[in-house]
DNA sequence: GTGATGAAAAAATCATTGAAAATTTCATTT
DNA sequence: AAATGAAATTTTCAATGATTTTTTCATCAC
């Protein structure tokens, strides 16, 4: 029989000293900030430069083998434009933490432009995808138009959003579901009530 | 000054004689055809045997050139267990048909494994990943669990449903969202009413 | 004991290259 | 215009070597 080794199985063997086990506390803020970083295209000594740390403790970090200081996490999140305690959300029953996320239990990604409030549906950072839980207030509007690099869906759950996609104009309500890929886009809710979506990004990018 | 042609752009040159115009009809169906079956990773010589249709035929039709016979689209769409109005959906207006699916106009999938009705919540097929609206008629439940080589999420709009990830069990709620890659899955809806909703799998499978 | 560093070791990434496979083109037939 | 078959073209893939990125670890600091 042949056994097919992965790198990781590799690597373990050879290992000669246990390694201080990787994973102390709730650890995962490591993971996120692995994610949030890969999300950017950095690499670990960009991001070890902006927070003047070496690269070595950053390695260690991500991988959840040392803690940052309390210090290091503000300054992490405000390099990602993130709040604090996007890295603190309690993780729900132990089980469930790794594939569900409770509609009561999101983790808030910004509140910041004012009229958008954005909420992670996926347990975690990473993978090929990622959902977001989006509010958009009345009146609210995107401050600029933007184009990204990546694939875009989404879905109108409540009240009704405008959406320019190259400039023309569409009207969404609730059921109807858009995609668009590389295109600009803006956005405003002119309605009364809230708009409220789920919106899929490819690859994830916050 | 460097001009870097793609590929396509010195395809475009090197062509003499314009070539039939790509895009006839309504034209769209062969490009559905070729994301079926890429997402089945098939050849064009895979399909083509199937359909007993030489190559060449086949990559004419993919791209538009040429229109497969209402007997041949039977055929495909038999092979892909779809039904054969998936591949005649009203494109709404011109420009929307692009980007915009309206709730009313929702490519139909599935009403197959008896309990489940599927339609596809994006433009078209391909891209890095698939909406999928799903509703679960009460009490169906999955034929037989899987596992897919994919990675996948949802959101729960209404009813609920009980997803079993890897043999553990969660019930899923309205706003409650999952997450998952590569265990084996089964569900069933216990309520009394539909269970309503959005799937997304990435790499695409239908 | 854990945080932190710096440098060596290991692993992952990336551009090349040649061979094989898949796809497109097109002259010809139905 | 559909359909074919074969030649031409493009894409894919595996192997290789050079780089870059990441991990490991001995050591120092708190």
């Amino acid at each position: 029989m042949l056994i097919d080794l992965t790198n990781s199985d590799k690597a373990a063997m050879r290992q000669k000293t246990p390694q201080k086990a990787p994973l102390r506390s709730s650890g995962k803020i490591g993971s996120d900030i692995r994610a949030l970083r890969r999300s950017r295209n950095w690499t670990l000594n960009d991001l070890a430069e902006q927070l003047d740390r070496s690269v070595g403790w950053l390695s260690q970090v991500e991988r959840n083998v040392s803690e940052p200081a309390l210090d290091d996490i503000r300054k992490i999140a405000g390099l990602f434009s993130l709040p604090v305690s996007f890295f603190f959300t309690d993780a729900a029953v132990s089980d469930e933490a790794a594939y569900i996320v409770r509609a009561g239990s999101r983790r808030i990604m910004s509140d910041a432009p004012k009229g958008l409030a954005e909420s992670l549906l996926s347990p975690d950072l990473g993978g090929a995808f990622e959902i977001v839980h989006s509010v958009f207030a009345p009146g609210a509007a995107c401050p600029e138009s933007f184009v990204r690099p990546t694939e875009e869906a989404g879905y109108v759950l409540e009240g009704s959003l405008v959406l320019f996609i190259d400039g023309v104009r569409f009207e969404l309500y609730p059921g109807d579901s858009f995609h668009f890929a590389g295109e600009e886009i803006t956005w405003i809710n002119e309605g009364k009530t809230n708009a409220v979506l789920i919106w899929v990004i490819a690859p994830p990018v916050y």
